[in-house]
DNA sequence: GTCTTTTCTTAATCTAAATCAATGGATTCG
DNA sequence: CGAATCCATTGATTTAGATTAAGAAAAGAC
């Protein structure tokens, strides 16, 4: 159950196995169906999440009733509601399971315990927000500078495999365009090839 | 020079008067005047700045010539492009200061120095980055499901120094907007009251 | 203080994308 | 398996905001 998980922190810091066996109990396995919620608007995000399999989304529902799309979390993604997790207000997020999951939970005061239990960790989680900033930074980026069509292929390119795993209207969702709007682009690209 | 980090730092985390002393080596103080670059696209982000004084952007070109405005920063903020700091890639950002400006620099280097001599800077430096995680996912939120209105309103909520002291292109390069349709929701705002 | 540059406003036109609507495929479910 | 829901595509229409243009106001320079 932790094998993506140790994978993908040896990428970044090295643990002994002995610090892997003192990280682990800070940590709950969970199980998640497709379409189970694992947080709702209104909740306090008690948990930051790291998939071990499956795919989650976070997203939000806006006055007129449309979904936008916050993020993807694929397999050895963290997903969460950073906010709502540190200040245990109440989020205003949804996040649910794109696919049948299997997650780990780490929730406040786990997270706490275990930094002071392997300072590492610290270094680790610090290294994880540096690039969550900035895939953020490059995001908005994006969001002020390129047109809709450029949009498309950059997460094209960045991330093919959200693009090929989802189906068009939450790919529409996340780029913040309508489904039919995408469905042209698409249309145009290929025409184009 | 210092007043203004030590107050935020302050409110963090606490530091002794040794510990105090101990950082302010690793930080070098500059100052900027009022339209001076402190860093241009194609060059690497070799610091990033704490404002003690004055206030600085971070923003791009695009290929028709239009700015597009990533972050404004003021006293007591960071401010630095994030990936070109931590890969040594060359930035596609530039910043510049909007004011005269007393500024306080970090390398890379130093950076890791003071955390293994201060390790509770590391603790600081992460609970700086969850912040500004929190504040560029709420800045994506609005863009994706607020209306250009509801975003002006936001900002203006959120950030009332910000629009009032700088030139309102620069508030509408920031929205993602045209000056005139900034103008226009602002027209539209003062009728309404 | 005047001159120049920058900033803001307003109006007319244009355009990309949203919305509305209808159809045919594809998945899911009882 | 067939019914029902969901999903992608396409076309017609509408709309928010960009663009273009011009003038007024404010700020800065000399």
């Amino acid at each position: 159950m932790f094998e993506i998980l140790f994978q993908k922190i040896d990428e970044k810091i090295s643990l002994s196995p002995e610090e892997q066996e003192s990280i682990k109990p800070f940590f709950t396995p969970k199980k998640l169906r497709k379409k189970q919620y694992f947080l709702q608007a209104g909740e306090v995000c008690k948990y930051v999440v790291f998939i071990e399999k499956g795919a989650l989304r976070s997203y939000t529902i806006d006055d007129k009733g449309h979904e936008h799309i916050v993020q993807f979390a694929l397999e050895g993604w963290w997903i969460s509601d950073n906010y709502s997790f540190f200040t245990s207000e109440p989020s205003s997020y949804m996040i649910d399971a794109l696919e049948d999951s299997e997650i780990l939970l780490l929730s406040l005061p786990d997270y706490e315990s275990m930094v002071l239990k392997v300072p590492k960790m610290e270094r680790y989680l610090r290294i994880l927000m540096q690039n969550s900033l900035i895939a953020l930074q490059s995001r908005i980026l994006s969001s002020l500078s390129y047109s809709t069509e450029e949009k498309y292929l950059k997460l094209l390119s960045t991330y093919p495999d959200i693009i090929h795993r989802f189906p068009q209207h939450l790919i529409a969702s996340y780029l913040g365009i309508a489904p039919e709007t995408l469905s042209r682009i698409r249309k145009k690209i290929t025409f184009k090839k």
